[in-house]
DNA sequence: CTTCTTGTTACTGA
DNA sequence: ATCAGTAACAAGAA
């Protein structure tokens, strides 16, 4: 569930609920969903605290008090809550338990998330291996238009492909084709400059709106806190198949791409 | 019963 | 080397 604007979300919400609480116990419930070894994981997190907490892409990096980094990556459903008192989670996967007794508990369902503790050597050459982020104020224009050059796929496949911009998945590839009027399967090499500025924008203004209304609820996703998003209630095009444009009226076509389900209007996309 | 699902990676063939 | 398609991981909804 969580691209972007979903993870950018959980880690403000997190960013307020568990910086600087101590940790005192981790149960690990799947140990298959922690990288790499179970007892070093444990160890090292024990009597640490979460100094501070990035994101890049879709991938968060919980910085803790010894240097070294908590990684989560949520898969499709994967949900970090906080909470006190006895949560009852279906699908905990890894429990962390402070020493004034809340938690935050991993949630997996379909456990293709996994965490991860690396010291920052590691954490660099992870963060490395993930291309700028969408909302990083250094991707511009020119940088879209610069990671572009030479490269002939498929426009919705670039999107998805987290080594070259990072925190655009499935849905809100579709929302920015949309946005921009292009169809998600047009050549790289096919879009002129005004379509790629306009592949610009809408990333941004996409990505920026869904982060102020607290990412997409679909199934699972909720926030730090529990909560849903409210984004859903302002997509365009994802799952609007067989509904008529909101923007032209026109037939709202699924497809598949790269693997993925994909929605455009055909009359309004070019 | 079948098909589908917000992610990522390995593998195949072109 | 690059690109497109598929399966795999696993669980649940329709």
């Amino acid at each position: 569930m969580p691209e972007l604007p979903e993870v950018e979300t959980i880690r403000k919400g997190l960013s307020k609920l568990i910086l600087g609480k101590i940790i005192a116990r981790v149960e690990i419930l799947k140990p298959r969903l922690v990288k790499y070894d179970t007892n070093g994981f444990v160890n090292k997190l024990t009597g640490k605290s979460v100094a501070d907490i990035q994101r890049k892409g879709k991938v968060i990096f919980m910085r803790l008090s010894s240097g070294d980094f908590l990684i989560a990556r949520l898969g499709m459903t994967g949900q970090l809550v906080f909470g006190k008192g006895n949560i009852k989670e279906k699908h905990a996967r890894v429990i962390i338990g402070f020493k004034d007794t809340s938690r935050l508990v991993f949630n997996d369902t379909r456990e293709f998330g996994y965490l991860h503790l690396a010291d920052p050597q590691e954490k660099k050459r992870i963060e490395e291996k993930i291309g700028i982020d969408a909302l990083d104020p250094k991707f511009n224009y020119e940088y879209l238009k610069y990671i572009l050059r030479n490269r002939n796929g498929m426009i919705k496949a670039f999107f998805l492909d987290q080594k070259k911009i990072s925190g655009i998945g499935n849905i809100y590839a579709d929302e920015i084709c949309f946005d921009a009027k292009i169809r998600p399967n047009r050549k790289i090499q096919s879009l002129n400059d005004t379509e790629i500025k306009k592949l610009y924008n809408s990333i941004i203004r996409i990505l920026k709106l869904s982060v102020e209304k607290k990412g997409t609820t679909f199934s699972d996703y909720v926030d730090a806190s529990g909560n849903k998003g409210e984004f859903q209630h302002y997509l365009k095009i994802y799952k609007k198949e067989g509904k008529p444009c909101s923007r032209c009226g026109g037939f709202i076509k699924k497809t598949r791409l790269a693997g993925r389900s994909t929605r455009y209007c055909e009359s309004c996309q070019k």
